[in-house]
Formats: C-alpha cells, structure tokens, sequence
DNA sequence: TTTTTTATGATATGTTATATCTTCTCTTTC
DNA sequence: GAAAGAGAAGATATAACATATCATAAAAAA
C-alpha cells in the first residue's frame, strides 16, 4: 500500500471505527484516551515515537502527559492487536488489518521512512521451518526489511 | 548449535583468533580493548547488553569505563561483521561466521535466552521476494523469531 | 622528528521505558 | 443512593539504552 495522494483521513476514520467495533466485540475498553493514541499513531503512515506522541498528545489541549500515560495506551492498542511495534525503529504504527490478530512483518523504506505491513504465508512457512530445522519452535517472529519504495527507486 | 556442555573456552578463542586473522587481512585495527570487548560478548551463548558488557569490562580490573567506549567498541565489531546486534532486545552477540559478511537472522529461545544464528538461503529468498512484491527491494532485513530451543521443549 | 590520523578517556546529555503510589471513574452490590 | 471494588489515568521518580563533544594518547605517515 503506497501513499500517493490519497485522503488520510479515511484512514484515520476507518482505523478508529474499526478499533471501537473490534473492542466492543471482545469487550475491552476503547476509551477517549486510547482513541486519541490511536488517531495520533494513525496521523501517518510512517512509523511515530512514544515519545512523539506525548508531544502530538500535549499539543491538543491537555496538559502535558507523563511517559507511562502513552505507554499503557500503546501496551493496550498492541494487546488488542491495533497498534504494532516496529523494534529496529523503537516506533510504533498502526495495524491495517486488526481484525485477526497476528504478528506484523515490515518493509520500511530508508529514504521517505514510508512503511507498509506484509502478511506473506510463504515467508511465515519458511521462519518456521528455519526455526524448526534448528530444533526450534517458532511463536513469534518479527521482520522488518529495510530497503527503498517504489517511489523512492525512481 | 546448541550449548549443552562444551569447552567454550575453545569458542571464545576461536572467535579471537577468527577475528585477529580478519581484521590483519582487513587492515583493521584489532586493538585490545576490541579484543577484551569480543572475549566478554563471546562469555556465553546469550546476547549481552552493553551495560552488561561495561560491567564485565569494570570488574576486569581497569578504572571503570564510560558508555563511549563500549558502544565504539561494539559499533567496530558490528561492522567488522564479528559482532551482531539484537535488535528486539538491545543486546550483542558473537558471530560464529565472521568469515563472510552477512546479516544474522536469530532464533532466540523465551526460557533459557540461548540465541541460535541461522543463514537460510530459502528464507533470505523469501524475504526478497516478500519485499519486491510489495515494490520494495530488500537491502536488509532483521529477523528475530522467539519460540523454545530443543532443550527447553522437553 | 614532525605531522596526521585513529583510538580512547572523560563529561555531559539525550532518548526510551518502567516502577510505584495516588486519584479518579465507572460498575457492582447492598 | 451509599459503600465497596475494579480498572484506568495522573504524578513522580528512576532505570535502561545511546550519543555528542572535546581532550588526550597512541599509532601511522610524511
Ligand atoms: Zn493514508
Ligand atoms: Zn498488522
Ligand atoms: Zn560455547
Ligand atoms: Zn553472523
């Protein structure tokens, strides 16, 4: 999924409706706080910072949050599988497909620092079966390929 | 490979004189701080942080050091490909193949904390070809899978 | 030897994340 | 509706991880 121009806000729109109906269902709490976590990750399609979403959270009329304000939210939105965390990055970005919870692969682009969520079966056949072929059982995998967009080889 | 008992003294000069024999051909500087800095991350099969590494490094008898010279440090062996770095646990271990420069994908074990490195040819095949779909080409990429090593799935 | 380069030491600070205790809010029970 | 309990958020402090910068030392080059 390229950016391009396209209206943001429908995702945005789509993100936090999609978050709101998946909480009720599994009755968890998507509260007001959480909610604005949520569009804040979701202001764009590049992976954000704890830290930049206290300064995106203070800049909207609350008095400045302390650091644990922001990491429970986001401990929450990954738990319910909205939100996921990009570890090469220290970064967080929101989940396009939160539906059926899983565990996100990455390709991110060094240069417009753009990121798009893979969900490739044969690669999640084959960390397996490496995992496997050492004897090892594999539960979670993270992958985060680094690389240029198709915008940015041009 | 798996631990069990060894005689890791012989891996920790292996990986000594691997790297001394490297960085001569390289013309690299394998100075001794370098060459203490590689013995304390090869201590054991589990990654190390570098805190961890500035405290094995104090109880050596030398005034304690600061972060710099641990993060120089290990910022060389990375490059030199001796070292790698664990991205989803900000910690370091030693490469059992420095010989040929490489990206390491790592099964890391969720009980015992034995890293295992493994060098699929399928896999890193997999990982492109994830990424080219997606337009992306593929320049890096981490892989960290975390499951239950052999020894621990009994 | 003098100059230049590279490595290390030292100090300060920046960035990311968590522990802990308190207060608030909402729900349940009486 | 009041009391009790549970979960969320606020507040404060601190831990854990990492880098910028300038000074000094050691090694290599000229
Ligand atoms: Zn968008
Ligand atoms: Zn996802
Ligand atoms: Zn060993
Ligand atoms: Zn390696």
């Amino acid at each position: 999924m390229q950016l391009r121009s396209h209206d943001h806000n429908k995702c945005i729109e789509a993100a936090v409706n999609a978050a709101r109906d998946i909480c009720h269902r599994r009755e968890t709490r998507f509260t007001p706080l959480r909610c604005k976590v949520l569009e804040l990750v979701w202001n764009s399609h590049a992976p954000v910072s704890a830290y930049e979403l206290l300064d995106m959270l203070s800049q909207e009329g609350r008095k400045r949050a302390a650091p644990p304000t922001i990491y429970r939210a986001l401990d929450f939105l990954i738990e319910e599988g909205l939100v996921h965390r990009l570890e090469s990055l220290n970064a967080f970005i929101g989940c396009p497909d939160p539906a059926h919870k899983h565990q996100g692969h990455f390709l991110i682009c060094r240069t417009c620092r753009t990121v798009t969520e893979v969900n490739d079966k044969k690669l999640i056949a084959r960390l397996t079966k490496a995992a496997r072929l050492q004897g090892y059982s594999c539960e979670t995998s993270m992958v985060e390929i680094v690389g240029l967009c198709v915008e940015c080889q041009n």
